[in-house]
Parts: structure tokens; sequence; C-alpha cells
DNA sequence: CTTAGCACTCAACGGCAAAGAGTGCTAACA
DNA sequence: TGTTAGCACTCTTTGCCGTTGAGTGCTAAG
């Protein structure tokens, strides 16, 4: 089922005037394109077989066509180019990484209000998943009498921090005892288990710290199961035509704010480099005409988190995979910050 | 001048009206009404002299009555009546503080939820204005070699945190020495100019670690004129029959996107409990439409920032109220705990 | 195989009349 | 003198209908 040379020509001109304009075009303005040299009788022809292919779609007989899902997938896979980002954008992109960056939270935030600037798309990036990356070290500080900062970094270069309640009996020479008797223990043992075996080995040793120990197993865990998305740029909806009518761009930023599914579809897409599910391809039934085009970022070599955009299926795919592309090099850039200083320290 | 008996249940009706349908409202709607025994003719009258009063307005002159700001202001200084939360609600509120709370950004992320959930109002929230703080301690900790945490807290009870890079050659000894130099020299100084007498007295006594002293002071720095304003529930929007108009949506949150505006707004509203604006009372000509109903919360008895709902001129003034008071006593709660256990060790 | 021509379809637009909500005014009434 | 019923008037809203125009499918000629 190969389409001819002419008919790629044409479904690749559709489907670039969808993705610029968004309302179904015709044959005479893709006969009056300067690359296509056929008469409007003969690129309808063409467009009658395409539809038949299930390639077009027609909201009504007296209008133009629309790229199908199908159309945009073969467009994705063979038709469309991917440009390097230029100069430009990628000096606007940059601009954003170049505050300060002291926490990875930060640099999230950054890179989702790069992406839906570079796109005016929505955005979307999870949080680093730690449960993969092990424990380097586990420091508590005295901030008060009845407060401590529990601080733990793992081998990701990654910092987390939490405020606990201890007993004001603990004084900050014990604290600093505790603190390496608790990090000789899990040190290089993954998050996921720390918790756990902070709980059972610290506990016998540490039998009169009960409480203590309780408060860190409570942290430790509580961070490594929090599954956090964070979005960028929601208020781009406004500029999809296809959510001119409230109740339905309303009912959509309702299911942003259920953050459940997209969290799912965001983490089921760890594995490749680039993931693009267009319409009815996503699982779920909402986004059956959005498209979500997704990255992983790393972290020492090792996927650890995704982004991506979500907008309509007439979105341009090679802007978005550009764009992408680049925020990803940038995001794993600065990331890798965070390790290189230790590195350098081997 | 002032209004009769009647003028004023009859004004009450019509803004009550109002506020509940957004429909401008006309004689016989009210002479419908239980409590006005008066005749739609009578009513007529007395709501031509209440719009050569000022008090209502008529978009054309077939269409019922709408309140002008003046209404409203009458409305808030004499005739609503703020009823407390019910139990129900309460608990609805409470629900959202019940999060282990280990970080002053969790509490106000909390406290925004609850307000635009409670109120379907957009709600925005100011971070604690450190600068009249004074500092009770400052602590480094080793992290890796190139990177310590800084910790400092304040008198209110609030700890902030920063990732520095520091020279490899100290160590974590060191670093608790310098820590408690650093401590000795700002103890109770304001963060405002804390920053400068690190600066300013450390440089000579620490004069080879001025690369260190430097991201201190940068970090305390930049965290105490961080202006931040968070905001809750901009999906509310959709519930303002106002902004059916996408474009007039779109231009106003764009105006949310520039903060600083409303930075300033709430930033003023400081010295009192509670702050309403109601459309033109607002100094700034985009909100002319909008009323601001503000509140402050405290720490250890002082103002340290506020928080409230943005909407539409016809809001539920009442209900508004006692959801932010609500609110506001809850958040007084949970911020003085910070303090609280301190309080306790003295 | 391509293309010019033509009849046909159907959403979009604009004008228009009817409907309905609300008003102001007047006159009658208590 | 204040209240109310009645009525004419205003003005938006709604729905209808014909026109317009973009676009199609089909046929026949090149």
């Amino acid at each position: 089922m190969d389409l001819s040379e002419r008919k790629l020509k044409i479904l690749k001109a559709i489907i670039d005037d969808y993705i610029d304009t968004g309302i179904p075009v015709g044959s005479r303005t893709l006969s009056k394109k300067p690359d296509l040299t056929y008469s409007s009788a003969t690129i309808r022809n063409e467009m009658a077989d395409l539809e038949e292919l299930g390639f077009l779609d027609q909201p009504h007989t007296s209008a133009g066509r629309t790229p199908s899902d199908m159309a945009y997938r073969l467009y994705v896979d063979r038709l469309m180019h991917v440009d390097r980002v230029t100069n430009d954008e990628a000096l606007f992109i940059r601009n954003y990484f170049n505050t300060r960056v002291s926490e990875i939270g930060q640099v999230l935030d950054a890179a989702a209000r790069a992406l839906s600037q570079a796109t005016n798309h929505i955005s979307m990036i999870t949080a680093p998943q730690l449960n993969s990356a092990t424990l380097k070290r586990v420091q508590l500080v005295k901030i008060t009498d009845n407060r401590a900062l529990l601080v733990y970094v793992t081998d990701k270069g990654i910092v987390k921090d939490t405020m606990i309640s201890v007993p004001s009996q603990i004084d900050a020479a014990y604290m600093e005892k505790l603190s390496n008797m608790i990090t000789d223990k899990v040190q290089n043992v993954s998050l996921k288990n720390a918790a756990q075996i902070i709980k059972e080995t610290c506990m016998d040793a540490l039998a009169e710290h009960e409480t203590v120990i309780n408060e860190i197993f409570d942290a430790i865990n509580i961070n490594t199961e929090k599954k956090e998305l964070f979005f960028g740029g929601t208020q781009n909806i406004f500029n999809y035509p296809e959510y001119q009518d409230l109740s339905k761009a309303q009912h959509f930023l309702n299911l942003l704010e259920t953050k459940d599914v997209l969290y799912k579809m965001m983490a089921n897409a760890t594995d490749m480099e680039f993931s693009i599910k267009i319409g009815k391809e996503n699982s779920y039934d909402d986004f059956k005409d959005m498209s979500i085009v997704t990255a992983t970022y790393k972290v020492g070599g090792e996927n650890i988190g995704s982004f991506g955009v979500i907008g309509p299926t007439r979105m341009d795919y090679g802007r978005v995979l550009s764009v992408l592309k680049y925020v990803g090099m940038s995001l794993n850039d600065i990331l890798s910050c965070f390790l290189e200083t230790d590195e350098r320290g081997k």
C-alpha cells in the first residue's frame, strides 16, 4: 500500500497548510502553491483517493479536507523534516536557563517555561524519578531545639531536604554521629529500599531514637513516592481555535488538573528518546484529538524523567521536535553540572 | 444622603440576585421575592431613584439593572452579613492543610488551593516578606567535594536553603567553624542588612575564602529580594460569564502573568486585616471591573504576607470574607507551629 | 492521464420580523 | 400622598430564510 510520489507530495502540502492555518484545505488553494503544478481537478481526484485510503477527513461535503491521525503519523515518520533551531531560538531558550540554579526544581521550571514559550503549546515535565537512584549521603542539621533539616544526596547529584522534628535532648554533635551511622548503613542503597533499611537496621542500633528514625523513614518514603508533574504555558490553550468552545477548554484544563493519567503517559515513554502519540494513538479517550510529544532527560547517563508538550493533533511536529531536542540538550547540560563537580572531585 | 429602609431592602435584593445569577435584574423578578411585598411598579420607581443616586446601572433601556461599584461598597460596608463557614466547609479547608508540612512553600500552596476551591475564584498569595525578619542562625553543610548547602533560619522560624559551590579544600570541620563565625556576626541582624554585613565584616576576617563569602552573600540577597506571588485556580476564570469573550479572558490571564502590579497591590494592603477593593477603587485601570479581597497572615504576631482572591465585582463578598477568615486562621495556626517548637524550647 | 466545465452541496453571513423582557408614564385607587 | 394596574414603547434576543461562495464530484474533451 505505497502511495505514489504525487500523492505524498499532495498529502504533505495539505498537512503543511493545515498545520499552518487550521482551516480545511481545498483543491484550489493547493493548485495555487508554486510547487504543485497540477490543476485543481487533478488534485481533487488524488484527494478523493487519499480520503478513501483514510488519510484525509472531510468535515462536510462542501468543505476542504483535513488530515487524519494516520496522515500525521505518515507525516511524522516519513514526510516532515526536523530543522535545527535557529540561532535566535537557541539563544532564546538558553536565556531561560541562565538564572542562578541551586535547585533542580528551578531547572525544571525554567525548562517548562522555555518549552511552552518556544512551541506555543502547553508543556509538561516530570520531576526526576528517584527510585533507581542510590543514596550517597544522609546528613542531619540541627536547626532549632526541636527541629532539624534532613539532607540527602543521591548518586545522581540530586539533593533533597526536609524539615523533621527531633527531641530536644539530641545535640548537634550527636546528630553528626547519627548522620554518619545512617549514611554508613544506606550508602549505595537505592532510595526505594533505603527507607526500609533505615527502619530495619537502624532501629536495633538506635532504638532509643525511634521517633527520629521514624521521621527520617517517612521523609524519604514520601519524597520517593511523590509523583510530580509541572505544567507550563497553560494559557496557550487560547491559541487553539479548536478550543474556542469554552466548555471544551474548561474540560481540558480540568483534565490537566487530574495529573495521574498524564503522569502515567509520560512515565510510560521513558524508554525511548522521543515519543509522539497522535490523536487516537493515546490510550485515553480524553486525549483522542490531542497529540503528546515527549522526550526524556538524563543525569549520569540514565533517563530519570521526561518532558514534552501537549496540543491539538494539528501541531507543527517538526518544530516541536527540534525545540524538544534543544531543550533536552540544554537540560542535560545543566543537570550534568550537578554531577560534574563531584566527578572532578573523584 | 441616607437611603430609606425600603430602598436599602430593594438594593440588597438586587445585589443578592445579581451576585447569584449574573444577569441584570428587573422589577418583576424582584416583586416575586417573598420578602419584597411591593408591586413591580413601586419597585420600578425606587429603582429609578437608586439609578439616579448612582447605585444602579442599566446596560440598555429595556434591560434590568446591575449594581454599581458604589452599590457593592455600600453592600460590603452595611448590608451583607458574613456568616461563619459551615462545619463541612471548615473540614474541607482543613483537609488541604492536612498534608505533612515541612516547608513553608507547601503551606502557601495548600492555602492557595483551598482558597480557590472554596470560593471559586482565582486566589493569590505572597511568599513571606523576610526583609524585616532577623537571622538566628546560618549553617553550611558540606554535601560533596565542591558543593555545600547553605541553611539559614530566621526569628520567624522560617528556614531557607540554597546550594552553593565551595572550594574543595574546605572540609566539614572547617565549614562548621565558618558557620559559627558567620552566625556570630549576623545573629539578630535583619535579612535585608545581613547580606551586606556578611560581605563587609567577614571579608576581612576570612579574606582567604572570598568566593564562599560571595556565594553566601548572593544567595541571601537573591532570596530576600525575590517577590513571589502564587496563584491558584486560574481555571476559575471560565466560571465568569463576563469572560465569555475569549480575547478578554486571555488578556486577563496575561495580566496575571505580569505579577508586578498585583504584587504591589497585595503588598500595599498589609497594614489592615482585610482589604476589599471594588472595581474602580483599584488604582490600576486593568482591574476596573474586578474586585480584589485580601487578608494578611502572620508569624510571631507580625504580618509577613498577604493572600486573597480576585474576581469580577459581582462576587459573593460575604462568602469570600468568611472563607478568607477561616483560611487565615488555619494558616496562622500552622505557621505558628513553625515557631512553637522553638518557644517551647526557650 | 490530465484538465476544463458544470451542476450540486452546504456552512456562513446578513437582513428581518417576531418574541419577550423590561421600562417609564399615566391614571385610578386606598 | 403613596401605591398599583395598565399600556405604549424600547431594545435585545432568537429564529428564519435567502444569498453567497468555497469546494466537491462527475463528465467529456484534449
